[in-house]
DNA sequence: ATGTGACTTGGAGTCCGTT
DNA sequence: AAACGGACTCCAAGTCACA
């Protein structure tokens, strides 16, 4: 499932930046429900918010869609 | 420019792949016209989408969003 | 501070055709 | 083979009330 998975990887870096989705939905100039609805693989997110994404969470874009075998 | 750049990466690999766009829409399971677009940089494509493209292209989906500086 | 269902609006994605 | 236009459908974007 790739949208549950991108969504575990943007949760998985958010909470390393200790970030609400509050803050990151901030950060990213996005709505914080909608933040929620990512991380939960409810979202078929289109590229330019996935830049906005990597941008606040200070990552590479193409880090966001790395797939993510030893993650947690 | 996200798009563009995104655009002229898919172009690349599609061109090195010897496939034409209908060819790779075939693949991709996507509409001829909308290959071209994305390709000019005029579609906000969806996560879903590129994955489609990157099985297409036989390549990582986050190989598409690497930065190409030295492309062509 | 997060999950979720519902909603409106803009744009993603398709299909016809012409150049 | 590819760019581009118009018209269409449907879904992503963005927001809200409430659990």
């Amino acid at each position: 499932m790739v949208l549950i998975e991108f969504g575990k990887r943007v949760r998985s870096l958010r909470e390393a930046s200790g970030l609400s989705q509050e803050g990151l939905a901030e950060r990213a100039h996005l709505h914080r429900t909608y933040i929620g609805s990512v991380e939960r693989g409810e979202r078929n997110i289109s590229l330019l918010n996935i830049h906005r994404l990597a941008r606040a969470l200070d990552v590479a874009p193409d880090e966001l869609l790395r797939d993510s075998e030893g993650l947690g």
